[in-house]
DNA sequence: TTCGTCATGTAATGGGTTACATGATTAC
DNA sequence: GTAATCATGTAACCCATTACATGACGAA
């Protein structure tokens, strides 16, 4: 997931880790973002995979085997995304498992490099993103309705407020879903940004 | 955090590890429980260190040290609270670093065995989880403000939607506090509690 | 010159998951 | 008798975090 954003980011402009740890909060929510010891890493995986290069070659390669850690400041160092992944991006979005939707975040991810997905991939991912959703929500409704009396009064809130949110979460995936079968409706024609009226008031129960 | 919760749990009545899972399926939101290779190797923790007691002694500790890892079934485990730590519990929950209420699934823990709670200790924790979100919340509003015509209609909905959710948290706690001080007033006879203008009615942004 | 921010990285650790392994009990 | 569900547990792994360590560069 974090690769997959990586990847994402680096579709749009070569960037060097520090900015990427910014972007990357911007993306993942704009609360809290990766820290370095994960981000490093998994640059340092992709370098070896061959997903991205660097302008600087590794400096680990030209030292003696037995050479101390190499900790501390090297240069700063801009990725860029290999020409043949930035091609297949497209593809690796429309990987369109489980996996796509199954996890919020994964889906978040999906959802902010939309504008390289097919139309058609685009679909199918908010599609599976809400049954995902809904199914969570009738587990909300069923748990909510067997229990209801049984309960306290704090769980009982901490419930309605959940299932509230799944609640939420669907309609909002429904007027997404809207929107796409509408503009594909149109084919290719005039791209215009239709005003989705979202925002009905919060019926509060 | 799972510790915890299992606590909680146990508090109310002994139980086996089976049924455990089931009830922690309830209080962390409904959807997806804990999986067993993280219960189990808690509860023996917990027993381990003195928190709860089984009505079976630890089979392992009846086995020669060479034997086999004892695998599979060995008859249904109740686990208790210990005394000591059940009239402790109140303390352990009046725990309020903010490690009660900046982590969601820490507060909603929390939340569910509220009834085990003093009132100020609900409120603090109630107050300090509405701080961090609405720290969140600020954190988006001016990640919205200073992006927003630079973003493409995917991320941009993405934020939107995110917003609306921290903002409807914010107002669902603040209910929750509402309520919390009206009863404190009332109960503690005295006490004026001074009149909190807090629930505004949903101004949706 | 010293402080704050930019910048890169490793090591130890943590908290969870999946896959595996086994067996009892109940319903058909 | 056999399949589904109940029930307990270990081992390997994954992905992230915190703490640590270093150093460049610009501004006061």
């Amino acid at each position: 997931m974090l690769e997959f954003a990586i990847l994402g980011l680096l579709h749009q402009t070569p960037m060097h880790g520090y900015e990427l740890r910014k972007q990357l909060a911007q993306v993942l929510g704009g609360l809290r973002s990766i820290s370095y010891g994960s981000l490093y890493p998994a640059l340092k995986r992709m370098r070896a995979a061959g997903l991205i290069s660097t302008d600087e070659p590794d400096p680990h390669a030209l030292l003696p085997a037995d050479a101390p850690p190499l900790t501390g400041r090297r240069g700063k160092i801009v990725y860029t995304i290999t020409a043949e992944v930035k091609e297949r991006f497209h593809e690796l979005v429309g990987q369109t498992g489980p996996e796509a939707y199954d996890d919020g975040g994964s889906f978040g991810v999906r959802l902010a490099f939309f504008r390289h997905t097919a139309s058609d991939v685009r679909l199918r991912i908010l599609e599976g993103r809400r049954r995902t959703v809904e199914r969570q929500r009738e587990g909300l409704r069923a748990s909510l309705g067997r229990t209801r009396e049984r309960l306290d009064r704090y769980t009982l809130e901490l419930q309605r407020h959940g299932l509230e949110s799944v609640d939420r979460e669907v309609r909002w995936l429904s007027e997404l879903i809207d929107t796409e079968r509408r503009e594909a409706g149109e084919a290719g024609g005039s791209s215009t940004s239709p005003s989705p009226a979202a925002g009905e008031p919060p019926t509060t129960t």
